[in-house]
DNA sequence: CGATTTTGACCCGCGC
DNA sequence: GCGCGGGTCAAAATCG
């Protein structure tokens, strides 16, 4: 993977739809004051999940509310704590997930995602040769912060991402219980080194079948989608020594906010050769 | 031994 | 009302 790309962070800034205000309320809407006041209070952890620091990306852009209606139910998603029934929903409201930020990124992208997430559920997507798999934010029990990750169907070195509701929580912390062991030292890092080799492997059993199966005539491009992978692994393996300096300095209690970083050094020092520069893409499969 | 991943079951919105 | 498809749950397996 040679080259990089991100999307400019001023079509975050200049874009509407990524102000925090107009992304949950339309103009006509007066929120309760009481939720309003919540509002404020969680406004600022939000903003380093739409940071651009976090990843390069190719294309992103915010499915927004239709409606009105679907507005005020994204508001009770992401501010839950706000609802006077004490009950809980088990699970969120689809509506709700309407609203979300979908990135293309490359697996370079993948790798320097500087948030923490497990993953809770893996799904065969219909009209998608690969599956998606779901994630949820590990750095803080109570946070309701999602993300989805799929292989580009026109392009296997591309992931689509998209990111559902917000972190309740500060800086991303690469703390956990496990702190002292390995597993906190590199965990997105080695987490999208395991996702590479898992996407080498689902080749080789591809491959494998189709040696086995005579009627198979197109070896040569799934060797060839092999190499690309291997390559992509290597590069990834490559850069692991930079980012694993990422992570511990993203880690280090040294680092009180994101307003005190420099991400713009910190970014260019990881990837020197990066142009502004947007993709568009073809995302239909089906076609 | 605790965190994470895997995976089948379950839930729920939506279109018909 | 029913079935489909996407999203989540949770128990078991795996990992470090």
């Amino acid at each position: 993977m040679s080259n990089l790309y991100m999307e400019n962070w001023d079509s975050y800034t200049e874009n509407p739809a990524f102000s925090f205000d107009s992304w949950s309320f339309s103009e006509d809407f007066e929120p309760n004051p009481k939720v309003s006041d919540e509002l404020e209070e969680f406004r600022e952890p939000f903003y380093p999940e739409l940071n651009p620091y976090s990843m390069p990306v190719l294309e992103d852009h915010v499915e927004e509310p239709e409606n009105r209606r679907q507005q005020l139910s994204v508001s009770g998603f992401a501010f839950s704590g706000a609802r006077k029934d004490s009950a809980k929903p088990k699970r969120s409201s689809r509506k709700n997930q309407k609203n979300r930020v979908v990135q293309h990124v490359t697996a370079d992208g993948l790798q320097s995602d500087i948030w923490a997430w497990r993953k809770y559920g893996q799904k065969p997507i219909k009209g998608s040769p690969h599956p998606r798999s779901y994630y949820r934010c590990s750095s803080s029990k109570g946070c309701l912060a999602r993300k989805q990750v799929e292989r580009s169907c026109t392009d296997p070195g591309v992931f689509i991402i998209t990111y559902t509701a917000e972190h309740s929580h500060g800086h991303p912390t690469k703390r956990n219980s496990l702190s002292g062991s390995t597993r906190n030292k590199s965990s997105t890092v080695t987490k999208s080194l395991a996702e590479i080799n898992e996407l080498l492997h689902e080749e080789e059993e591809t491959a494998a079948a189709a040696l086995v199966s005579p009627t198979n005539t197109d070896n040569e491009s799934v060797k060839q989608e092999m190499e690309e992978l291997r390559q992509m692994l290597e590069e990834v393996d490559d850069q692991r020594d930079k980012n694993l300096t990422h992570d511990i300095m993203l880690s280090e209690e040294s680092v009180q906010s994101f307003e005190d970083f420099e991400f713009e050094g910190f970014f260019l020092d990881q990837f020197p050769d990066l142009s502004q520069e947007v993709w568009s893409m073809d995302e239909s499969c089906n076609t």
